[in-house]
DNA sequence: CGATGTTTTGAACCCGGTCAATGATTGTGG
DNA sequence: CCACAATCATTGACCGGGTTCAAAACATCG
């Protein structure tokens, strides 16, 4: 609508590393030469500034999504517009690809939580080319199948743990070690993890400080752990 | 294990009615008459009582299911044993059908909530057949988008609405017609519903009497709506 | 008509949301 | 490089929705 100066919808060039991240998503990876050819001529790649819209729900769906760098929070609003997140999209994503064979409309908001780089695929030219190629149709069938199973366990996280057991599970999956002390990095702002974990930004602060007895803490966006196998035991 | 008397697992040919299910499911229309013969010859029946098992979680995944009468709930157990359902499938559901692409465990526990047929298809052969065959890859592709905009629907029901509020979503989504009075009859148990929509069965009982005053009546498993346009703005 | 399983209701409790105020970080322009 | 603004994170107080446990009312089925 306005014109702005900053960069946003800009058409670019992919860099090493993007196309690096693009190569091992499930959605690319294993795919014959010709058939990455043919993704990559349907293929833009797309800057957002943080807070900018990918696309609203309701909205005439044209193209799915695979984020290249930052992250991207795909959400629902309720009438009275509060928001909740249904994923968190980080490098190596691909979101919308439920439409392939799934509808003609979003069925969520997708906004840059940060400032993103995304790869855009024209939704009806995936369509075509996973009608025609075996190993693309594989592609998209991984694809949805991951994006299922960790949308199932998120329900299930969702009814069954409480906060501070979701967000030791998130510790520990993140953990490198089995056990003993172990040190990581959120990629992200703590508000974004606690939508992602179905909490308010309040809750997840809580949460955090119920775990410092377990030997959990936070300075920054650094988690320490003193000891992952007692975490475990939460 | 042990010997019982009981049908159960019991291979039966299909009957009428169960092949007008099967038939109308994402996972098996428009299949083309030779793909249909060779996913056929890949199924069995599978009947059973309520209550039991189909397949437990972490289990070696074997097989893929399509519900030809009853309904299957499909949840994962906590470590102090409690149970939070991740959905429940009803005639023409499939499920376990993201594991064709996404690992060989079950992911969840799946139980006979009653008495239930089961159309059983072998794992492995699907994927063979889904790798030869287009139309059966893209039957694959629309269960599985299906699958997943549902799943991702509960996560933001579950995050967005209150008891009251996701018992009127699912009353709204089963009427007939868009206002004035009508009726739906459930096709299961309260305490079924219940889990679906991620309650315990008391919160469920509340949030009918709560609904009472928007004119909704429950009587057995029979729901009377005085004004179904006064209820959508719950 | 008992016997078993299901639903409802009541009471107590607790988790997490909301609001408001304070601290901590980050980013920006002087 | 610092100072200020803006955003983000934490903490406290409060409240409400939903779970849990227990008991009573209802259904269902033999």
């Amino acid at each position: 609508m306005e014109a702005t100066t900053e960069m946003m919808n800009s058409n670019l060039k992919l860099t090493n590393r993007d196309r690096a991240v693009l190569m091992k998503t499930p959605f690319l990876a294993g795919l014959s030469g010709n058939s990455l050819i043919r993704m990559f001529a349907n293929m833009t790649v797309v800057s957002l500034s943080a807070r900018k819209s990918v696309f609203r729900e309701g909205e005439n769906a044209d193209a799915l999504y695979c984020v290249l760098s930052g992250y991207v929070r795909l959400y629902r609003l309720n009438r009275e517009g509060r928001e909740a997140d249904i994923r968190i999209c980080g490098p190596g994503d691909t979101f919308a690809e439920c439409l392939i064979y799934g509808g003609n409309q979003f069925r969520y908001n997708a906004q840059a939580a940060e400032a993103v780089t995304l790869a855009r695929f024209d939704l009806q030219a995936v369509r075509e080319l996973a009608e025609q190629e075996k190993d693309i149709s594989k592609a998209v069938m991984t694809s949805l199948s991951r994006h299922l199973l960790s949308t199932m366990d998120c329900v299930a996280n969702d009814r069954l743990y409480t906060a501070p057991q979701r967000v030791a599970n998130y510790i520990l999956a993140r953990c490198p070690v089995d056990g003993g002390p172990a040190s990581i990095r959120l990629p992200f702002q703590k508000s974004l993890l606690a939508g992602m974990l179905g909490l308010a930004p309040e809750a997840l602060s809580r949460a955090f400080s119920a775990l410092r007895k377990t030997g959990v803490t936070v300075r920054g966006r650094v988690i320490q752990v003193v000891d992952v196998q007692a975490l475990r035991e939460v």
